[in-house]
DNA sequence: TTGCAATTAATTGTCAGACTTTTAATTGTA
DNA sequence: TACAATTAAAAGTCTGACAATTAATTGCAA
């Protein structure tokens, strides 16, 4: 365990830091337990509350978990996907919350990363993904659906979409930018006409992939854009010119 | 402020989820400032280091930050883009060192997205972001030049590139995918011969985005993909065939 | 009245020590 | 040998205190 490199911004955060930089320099492996709190109190020469808050800090990101009981203790962790998954989603989810990203520039974005795995899709996607799809789109067919479900229904269908590239890297990357664009699609009441267009898109997408044919599959994702943002317009346009509490209709 | 849900994971934690739920939600408005932690002590019934540890937690992910002295606390933290960057960029590190990720995965996820904004970039690059991307060839093509130091140059080529589309979020999703590449980039030791190849290939990059030729530019970033897998089986065979301590020479 | 210095109050940062709860290992007994 | 009781280690939590920081207030003098 290194020195506390002294700059000045609390104690507990430069001991989370020293102790950050322990694990992702390799000198703690994954699952290695380390000393107590006590211990680390001792070594540090601080209080073990402020052990404690450095702890928190890391567990916050998901850097170590820990035990109770006799020989617990926190351990380094190795992060999953889906944490990091998680982690990433609450990042990018706050980030455009906080920022006041246009719905374009988000949903350009996204469709720029999707369309980047499509071709990888095409040529890789398992025939238990084209079924997954295929039941999304019937989902989305559906009558009764509300608008809600309709947006988990899109976001399943295009997490399949994009785990068909068969790249879990990639697949960690995109998940964070579809799912966070889920709140700004929740503000979108899809009108049956609408559904129709959309679910006519995704069975073309489906289609392209089923063909293999990558290059399909990029001009639907396209289209798929260019109406998301139609939509986007108009529901923008309807508040503009009613400006209600209620959520516009298109 | 919500009450605390209750399921088993520890108090701060609880505590923890309560307030950045507040805050996600937006019942908590940016810079607005929290309770003291005396208050929120009192609010959730609980001792003030149990709200420190949930305070710490949350400053962790950057949705607080706290002030000192009289008419200090906690307050909501606006995201900021380099933040979020930051936070991804640590995540997908651990993520890759971790999960014993295979360079050829890591590699073809970064190229799919970075092809996924050649285009865009193709179109909107501003002449500063063309020259700021010749001076790295330059950089680049000089002599006496560490292994570090080009790898680091070659990073800020990449972000120059991803930055030419002009999109914010974009920027920010494909920064953690090339400077997650980093260690793993750090890992080749580039000959002169190499060097030479790749500084080629940027060179036709940039090329490509001058005449806004994005069909060209997709091309060569293909070619600079399959040209680095190549680099990184060399290194692999040799340090099979050579397992010393020191990184290999391919 | 104005300007500056000293005081004050609010708040986070840190510490010390104690007690509670959880859990695994050990010990003891049938 | 199997099972129950004991023990010990460790995190989780609480209480109370003091230090450090900072904005507002107060007081004094020019």
């Amino acid at each position: 365990m290194k020195k506390k490199p002294d700059g000045d911004a609390g104690l507990s955060a430069q001991i989370a830091e020293a102790i950050r930089s322990s694990i992702v320099s390799g000198d703690l492996d994954v699952d290695e337990r380390l000393p107590s709190e006590a211990e680390l109190a001792e070594q540090f020469d601080v209080s073990r509350p402020t052990i404690r808050e450095a702890l928190k800090r890391l567990a916050a990101q998901s850097l170590i978990r820990t035990e109770r009981g006799a020989f617990g203790g926190a351990f380094v962790n190795r992060l999953s996907y889906d944490e990091a998954r998680t982690q990433l989603i609450t990042t990018s989810t706050l980030l455009l919350s906080m920022n006041a990203v246009r719905f374009d520039t988000a949903c350009e974005a996204r469709f720029a990363l999707e369309r980047a795995c499509a071709a990888l899709s095409a040529e890789r996607r398992t025939d238990a993904q084209l079924t997954a799809m295929q039941a999304e789109i019937d989902k989305q067919a559906g009558p009764n659906l509300s608008d809600e479900a309709f947006c988990a229904s899109d976001v399943v269908f295009h997490r399949t979409l994009v785990d068909g590239a068969q790249n879990p890297v990639l697949s960690f990357q995109l998940t964070g930018a579809i799912e966070a664009m889920q709140p700004l699609m929740n503000m979108i009441t899809f009108t049956a006409r609408s559904r129709e267009e959309i679910v006519a898109i995704h069975g073309a997408i489906l289609d392209a992939l089923t063909r293999r044919d990558a290059e399909a599959a990029t001009r639907e994702l396209d289209r798929l854009e260019r109406y998301t943002k139609v939509l986007a317009q108009k529901v923008a346009a309807a508040k503009r010119s009613a400006p209600r509490s209620e959520p516009a209709q298109v």
